[in-house]
DNA sequence: TTGTATGCGTTATCAC
DNA sequence: GTGATAACGCATACAA
């Protein structure tokens, strides 16, 4: 059976010449473009496959002369072991997969360097899962399933039925940005409804009355968090209810937001609020170029995110900023943590990050001399809540 | 040894019930943890395992009845066919790598989702590795080779000696947007040297004459052709040699470059060329918003790539757009052929796109009554050289 | 520490 | 069309 790894010149040697050995075996894989497998080290090696499989592995027990001489022949033959075999009876395949709702946002690219990263310290490896428009996330499951991964990462909509399926499999879940109330379910998220609320406290505190609204996409949690967010606290200070319009979280949304708001208001409100800072970029672009606002003098203007261009010259834009990186590290802490440990889903961790704010010039603000909301505004210090 | 995979209850039942069966395999399977195998679901079902494997492949021949009854066992189970051990056997995983280098690149996303949309067509998954700043090129592929992934897509620097791997390996590999001039391997790029020239022709049929180049990243393949385009094509013309500054592809090295350029030759130029768009909206920025000069009128600036930003009302930026859909559509086809045909690798295929020129409103420009380059510029089209 | 034997869950082969 | 059986390449319990 194995007999089928050895070719017929080295077998009738008892104890082969390693370079020979190797030759023949380099020829009779350049010829049949078989793989080189952990008996084809052994045999060059002169050991067991078992020694050979032990030299690969992080705790095993092996003598200084065989690891050399494993090690020198594996070299020799570019022998790489094989991670699908390994997965087949570790049951790990160190492979997450993240799933990710691709809608333009500009900080998700952010979000992937960092999780790739944050995973290969850890040694796994992301498994990329792009859900086109939020729609048949069954057949991606399905496809999650197949592909035996450690864990998911979650930055898409997922219903609770399709997290009762994570339970069921006893498959790692982290959400990232998402809540689910129904199901326990560990998430890393940055506190938008927070959010939403400093901004609408530090506009408020500058003389702002009068608020505008551009949601983002309907189905997006963190868009409706920041809107329920400004929204509450507007209700708080006693201000007139806003004026809110839908969006697509993207720049054209923004330019179309604003002329909605103002046709809805008859008039410039002091202030908009936009569900994304490209929406706020397009609501600024339109109001100077096209409408001839200035802002922040007539208008003020804020976003959320803080994506790269919100800081450039032209726009300078008032914003909050999720601390992404630690972020990313959470999700991968977490789920690592998950994996490894067999963490009791029982009892659901629930990291929750606070946004910073970022002042940028595009609405009137008063300097802060107390905090106003009772958050911490300024660092993103990770709360526990639960 | 299968017997291990059958309890004593249902063994001892001739022809058990299906929905008996299917509740002792499921209490089983929660008491152990055990996965779902395709042995458990032949038993439900009352067929062989072979026959349960042929009914989850593309064109094996099961009779509608047998069909019906496996896939009814295995809904009741949620079984799943278990891709590492599928892959063990047939020597294909279904998953490419793709290697990006993580240079903040606005336009890597867009590559990423369509790379993963594509994929997801032909039935494959994209396993990420994000090289941090093009460093230990070795480590990463040595992941590669193990994860037995069934291609790579690379848009990050390989030497030369990487690619002689992956021919040794016989591992098909497309690079993007790269090429190496030493081995035979398979590229999707854009023609960055052409769009260079291109750009040139435009200014200087518009007048300008002494031009300024911010160049991008010095181990950038795409940075170096634009550059290296550009001035080929000046030197055509006759006209004088530009000044070139090095820039790192981010927003404050186009600040810095126009500064630079503006020192070295005493004077503001007539046209800048920045080696990506994000370049150009930092230069952009700074001639108008802390230099006070006017761009156009006093200084055209163009830049490569037409990301986002560069189509915002703030900045409207004359460009080059490489035809992304598309080249990450031939990369995934020319991948999957050479996956499945087992495409001879000594002949090359090296597919070329060009760049579509956005005249935007950041340069002056004349209008284009003929071809200038002999390119043809606005529509991108496969170019197959040789 | 080392080698032997076995199993991980699937596909492939070949009789029937 | 169907079922037994042998791989695929590795890790692991157990004996030595």
């Amino acid at each position: 059976m194995r007999a089928s790894h050895l070719n017929n010149e080295t077998m009738t040697k008892p104890k082969p010449c390693v370079e020979a050995a190797a030759l023949a075996h380099k020829a009779v894989i350049a010829r049949e473009a078989r793989r080189v497998t952990s008996y084809d080290v052994a045999l060059v090696a002169g050991v067991s496959q078992s020694a050979v499989s032990r030299c690969f592995q992080a705790g095993a027990s092996v003598s200084e002369t065989t690891l050399a001489r494993v090690m020198k022949a594996a070299g020799l033959l570019d022998y790489i072991p094989n991670a699908a075999a390994r997965s087949l009876i570790t049951r790990r395949s160190n492979i997450v997969a993240v799933l990710i709702a691709s809608q333009a946002n500009l900080h998700y690219p952010e979000l992937l360097g960092e999780l790739s990263q944050q995973m290969g310290a850890r040694g796994k490896r992301v498994l990329l899962f792009m859900l086109p428009r939020e729609t048949d996330v069954e057949r991606v499951l399905s496809e999650v399933w197949q592909y035996q991964v450690d864990g998911v990462i979650a930055a898409a909509h997922l219903s609770s039925g399709h997290i009762a399926e994570f339970e069921r499999r006893q498959m790692p879940l982290v959400l990232f940005n998402r809540t689910v109330r129904e199901r326990p379910v560990h998430t890393v998220t940055c506190d938008h409804r927070e959010a939403g609320r400093m901004l609408v406290s530090r506009l408020a505190a500058a003389g702002h009355r009068r608020f505008g609204i551009i949601a983002g996409l309907e189905d997006s949690t963190v868009a409706n968090e920041r809107r329920r967010g400004a929204c509450e606290r507007l209700a708080e200070l006693g201000l007139p209810p806003p004026v809110v319009v839908p969006g697509q979280s993207d720049y054209p949304s923004g330019a179309a937001g604003l002329r909605a708001i103002i046709s809805a208001m008859g008039a410039v409100p002091d202030a908009i609020i936009c569900g994304s800072d490209v929406m706020a970029i397009g609501c600024l672009d339109c109001a100077r170029h096209e409408l001839g606002i200035d802002v922040p003098r007539q208008l003020s203007v804020a976003g959320f995110d803080a994506v790269e261009p919100s800081n450039w010259l032209s726009y300078n834009l008032t914003t909050l900023r999720q601390p992404m990186p630690r972020m990313a590290q959470a999700a991968a802490e977490l789920l690592c943590a998950v994996i490894d440990n067999n963490h009791p889903a029982a009892t659901p961790d629930r990291r929750v990050f606070s946004a910073q704010f970022i002042e940028g010039a595009t609405a009137r603000l008063e300097p802060v001399f107390s905090t106003i909301t009772g958050a911490t505004p300024g660092l993103a210090a990770p709360v526990a809540i639960m």
